[in-house]
This record gives C-alpha cells, structure tokens and sequence, in this order.
RNA sequence: GGGGCUGUGGCUCAGUUGGAUAGAGCAAGUGCCUCCUAAGCACUAGGUCGGCGGUUCAAGUCCGCCCAGUCCCGCCA
C-alpha cells in the first residue's frame, strides 16, 4: 500500500471515529508543497468546517485527536486556518526503503482488477512517410501501453495504419502510368520515391476530373477484390512495412499491425445494424447518423457520414467496425486512442453513435488520448527549411549523431564499440523523454539542443544519475543490479543526513506515482517523478559519500543507491528508455 | 457562424480533488573538483498566472463575457 493510500486510510477512519462520516470517506490527503509543512497534508478539515458548523481549526483537532498514525509519523500538526501536516518518521520511511528492496516490483503490487485494455497507436499512412506526428503517438503510446501492462493489464497494442481508401485508387492509377513497376514487384521503391509519386499523385487527383473519376473507379477494384488492384495493393503495403520496422526496431517499439483494411468485412454490417436500428438516414446521396449536440453552420444536426454516396465507405465507418471487433472479438474494457488533438470531434462523434447504436457493453469505456501539435523552433508546425516534412528516419539518426559527437568530445579515447551504442540510446531517449516529459495536451516544441542538453529535465540527466550509481558499483565491487543487501546489514537501517532522508522519502512516492500515470494517461507525471529523483539522488551523492562512509552506513547509503537504481531503471523502462552504466 | 485546445518570469514548461508565500529547467550572475563520472552541486536575481466580472472561508485551477493564437466543422484520414 502506497503511503498516500496508507493515510487516507487513517485520516477516513478519524473522520469517521471523529464525525461518523463513512468510512471511505475521501479526507483530501495530498503530498505537501513545502517541506516545512512536512510530507503529507490533510486538508479535510477546511471543506467539513461548513457542513459541520464549527470552525476549520475546531474540525481539524477533532481530526487530529481520532487519528493514529504512532507507527508511522510523528504527531500531526495543525496549522494555518485548518491544515494537518504530517511528517513520517525515519525509521518508518526506512522499513519501507527495505520493503521496496524486498520486493521485485519496488512495493508496487499488480491490479486488483485487471482489464482488457487496448492501445490504438502509431498509425502511419501506408505510402507516406513517417514524421513527428506519428512520433508523438508511438512513444505516447508505447508508454501508456508499457505502464498499464506493468500493473498488470492485459494490453493489446494495436497498430491502425492507413492501408486503405480513397489514396490507394489514386496512387495505383497514378503508377499505372509513372512507374509500372512498382505494382508488380515488391522492391521497386523505396518509400522516399512512394512519397513523391504519392504528392504527385495527390495533385493530379486534385486537379484532374479525369484522373479522379479513374481513381475512384480503382478504389472500387481494391474494394471488391479485383486481383491486379489487390496486388498492386499489397505490394504497397509492403514497402511501406518495411520501412516502419526500422524505425519500430530503433524505437524498440512492439505493435500488432491491423490496419483499416482488416475490418473491410465488417463494413456493411455497420450499415445494416444502423439502419436495422432506425439511426441511419439518407442526405443528399449519402446514408448519415445524424448527430446529437453537434451543429453545422445553419444551426442543423451535422451528420457522421457512415456510406458515401458512391457507395463507398469512410473513416467513420471503419472506426465503427473497429469498436464492434475489439468489444466482440477482442473483448476489450477499455480502448485507448492515442491520436493528435484534432481529431478530438471525430471520436465524440465516432462514439456517440456507436453508444446510440448500443455497441458498447456497460462499462467499456472509449477514451481519446490526444496530443497537441509538433512545432518546430520557430513555433510553427515542425518542417525543414524548404518546408518539406521531416522523415523521422532521419530526425532520429540527427539525434543520435549529435548525441554521438557530443560523448566523443567527452571522451577522446573511448572505443567506437562503446560510443555508437552508446550514443544510439542517448539520441532516442533524448527524443521520447523530451516528447514524454511534456503534458501531451499542449504543443511541443521541438529542440534538439534542449532535448541533448547536458543539464535540466532530459534524458542525459536522467542518465548519468543512473551511470554515477553504476560508478558507485563498479569502484566498491558490488553488483548493485543483482546483489541484494543482506538483511543484517540493514536491521538498524537508519537516515541520519538530510539527504538521505528527502531521497528515500522521494522513493517510497515510486507507487502512487505509477497508479497516477495509469489513471491520468500522462506519462509527464512519471518524468516529473524521475527527473526529481535524479535532483535529489545528486544531492545525496554531493553530501553522502557513500563506499567511504563506516558501517552501518556505508549499508545504509548502499541500500538508497540500489533502490534509486532500480527504481530508475524500472521507470525509465516504462518510458521506453532502457539504462547505460557509463557515458 | 459553431466547437475544441492553448495563454503562467527573457525562453521552454510543471502546477494533482479549488487549499498555506505560484514551482522547475534553460539563459544571466557568484561560488565549489586532493574526494564514488563537474553531463554535477550550492547560492543570487527574475511573476498583476491574457483581461474583466462572478461563485467560495479560499481561485492559476470552477462559471460567464471579452482579447490573442491554433486546430476541427457532409461525402480525406
């Protein structure tokens, strides 16, 4: 049981014993802002003054006079216009350092109630490359995926990638002519000349009535399963899928691919439930849901457009189909979409017509996870000077090459079998942490030199505390990754120093943490956590030396370190950020 | 026209359920390597939380209006 959880159990039951208020009271326990009103604080007091009709300070003794915390902190205090602040003792702070280390999971326990939760993440467009949007999904995702299955969800991380619709008749028509080739054999292009056919492609679509009626009449060779148009299909998607395994590889991201084109066979049942149901209505051609609480310029219900008057089917169908499989077939409770902030209206439609269809079971829940957008130095959207969008190929590599010259400067003699993997594991954990550690709901701006930088909240910082502690290791002889601290050595584990008091206090914070992440759905609050755990791993390492200090505590400040080892490469791990011992 | 999101020191951002004197980092200035990696630590300076009103014992946080930026709004995804 997290410390949070421990006193708003305490505080819930002198609420009770106090005013007889329910025992699963909320008592407003938060973690204090400033040391000097201790570690934790009850602010119940202050909301119950009114219902109860004494004054603050009155209701915040009578809290304190109910509450028994003798095994864990040292007497409550109130103070202001009706706080309790509370501090925990050292030695309770200590037993629950050496719980953590008992423990695999660092006093973490899996869920109570596992779910089937799924993660619809990346999604790159076939025939297009990937950029820094769908950057901001796949590492979003990957995190969100990585904490849940932690705790012990059962998480199906799905890969919706745009294999299908109108792009697919207009780039095949368009090959038909450019580049023959392509549609016959499999490693015809590299996705750099799939991009340019595809722009060009776009253009004729955009400006060429003959060329779009042909396309479309494509689109529907691919939808009914015309063979030349299916293998001309299939070899783009190919290509495509070669090209993203690199990148997933270099992440060390893991997906299931299952693109649109996978829930094509469901399609038409999406229909006919809808008009089965009475939902579906004819406009202008197009059969269209129309939507509650949505309007269009004249005031009107907007219509979600579910078949097109062409007969063909959109994106909003897909994604209909797409909740009917994963509730049916994959039997998920919860779905997580992680996509950019603007396709926020799309869901609310998506969704309220799928719960108006009744397709989602009581207490499934559908949950968009946006983001906001990526901006490049200048503030606006991130491109190259000749405003092209940037491959993430190639954004990755520049990070990686920086990171590479950088720990060249530093270390002139250093072997390249030690800076290239080196230098690789820095360059991509610069680039999530910097993503990562931002709220995902506003714009991010994209820096290399601010996310590479040596100092402040990134990833190299977060690094080379863990590499110091590695340091501390390697010059003692102890292996502080497998060895675990004797029992004895700890027995009268104590926190003498300051410093070792705010680190192991900071520790013990490692569970509420993560169960924050996982409810929030915002990997920031991890960074936050872990970057101030590295500050205050810094300090301890100024103040406490540790393979000089006399036993017991030389033990003691061994332990600390093993735990801020653990626990950093526990989170880094879940940020999808694996550890280095030296750079 | 409707809707979403954003607005917090020079810059980039945190800010949990409404709680005490609004926090970091960068940049600037000053110290600290005989010592486990100085990619570090300590200290200084910097704020009308876009504006106005409201709710409340208490508002950066909730509500209303306004300003600025940005994104979305029937057959693209």
């Amino acid at each position: 049981m997290s410390v949070l959880a421990l006193l708003r159990d305490r505080f819930a039951i002198a609420c009770h014993r106090a005013f007889g208020l329910p025992r699963n009271y909320d008592p407003a326990i938060a973690a204090a802002k400033d040391p000097k009103f201790g570690d934790y604080q009850c602010n119940a007091a202050l909301g119950l003054a009114k219902s109860l009709q004494r004054p603050p300070r009155t209701v915040a003794q009578n809290i304190i006079d109910h509450v028994d915390l003798g095994d864990c902190c040292d007497l409550p205090e109130l103070a202001g216009p009706g706080f309790i602040n509370v501090r925990l003792r050292g030695d309770f702070v200590a037993q629950q350092i050496q719980q953590m280390l008992r423990d695999d999971r660092l006093g973490l326990p899996m869920t109570q109630s596992p779910q089937r939760v799924i993660v619809d993440f990346s999604s790159p467009n076939i025939a297009k490359e990937m950029h820094v949007g769908h950057l901001r999904s796949t590492i979003i995702g990957d995190c969100l995926a990585r904490v849940l299955a932690y705790l012990g969800h059962d998480v199906l991380r799905l890969n919706h990638v745009g294999d299908w619709g109108t792009q697919f008749g207009m780039l095949i028509t368009y090959l038909r002519e450019a580049c023959p080739e392509a549609l016959v054999h499999s490693n015809a292009l590299e996705l750099g000349d799939l991009v340019a056919f595809y722009r060009a492609a776009k253009q004729r679509f955009d400006e060429d009535d003959t060329f779009r009626d042909t396309a479309r009449l494509a689109v529907v060779d691919l939808q009914t399963g015309e063979a030349i148009a299916r293998r001309a299909w299939t070899l783009l998607c190919e290509q495509s899928r070669r090209e993203f395994e690199k990148i997933y590889t270099l992440l060390d991201i893991s997906l299931i691919e299952r693109g649109e084109s996978f829930y094509n066979p469901y399609l038409s049942a999406v229909v006919d439930d809808l008009t089965a149901s009475g939902l579906l209505q004819q406009d202008g051609g197009a059969a269209c849901v129309f939507l509650e609480g949505f309007t269009n310029k004249d005031g009107n219900p907007l219509p979600l457009i579910i078949q097109k008057s062409d007969g063909g089917y959109n994106y909003a169908t897909t994604d209909l189909a797409a909740i009917r499989y994963r509730t049916t077939q994959d039997r998920a409770d919860r779905i997580l979409y992680v996509t950019d902030m603007g396709q926020s209206g799309h869901f609310a439609q998506v969704f309220q017509v799928a719960r108006r269809a009744g397709w989602v079971p009581e207490g499934v829940e559908l949950t968009h996870v946006p983001f906001g957008l990526v901006l490049g130095e200048d503030g606006k959207k991130f491109k190259t000077r000749s405003g092209d969008t940037v491959p993430l190929k190639v954004l990755l590599d520049e990070a990686i090459a920086r990171a590479e010259k950088d720990l060249r400067d530093r270390n002139p003699e250093a072997a390249t079998d030690f800076i290239h993997p080196t230098a690789q594991v820095i360059g991509i954990a610069a680039v999530k942490y910097a993503d990562l550690s931002q709220n995902r709901t506003s714009n991010y701006l994209f820096s290399y030199d601010k996310m590479l930088s040596l100092q402040g909240n990134t990833a190299p910082y977060l690094l080379y505390a863990y590499v110091r502690i590695c340091g501390i290791g390697r010059k003692g002889g102890i292996d502080l990754e497998t060895q675990t601290l004797q029992p004895d050595q700890l027995q009268y584990f104590s926190l003498r120093e300051p410093a070792e008091l705010v680190l192991a206090k900071h520790l013990i914070q490692w569970g509420e943490t993560i169960e924050a992440v996982a409810i929030e759905l915002l990997p920031n609050r991890l960074c936050q956590y872990l970057f101030e755990l590295s500050q205050k791993f810094n300090q301890f390492f100024e103040q406490c030396p540790v393979l000089q200090a006399e036993e017991p505590g030389r033990s003691h400040r061994l332990a600390l370190c093993q735990a801020t080892a653990r626990t950093l490469k526990l989170g880094l791990g879940l940020l999808g950020i694996p550890t280095v011992a030296k750079m």
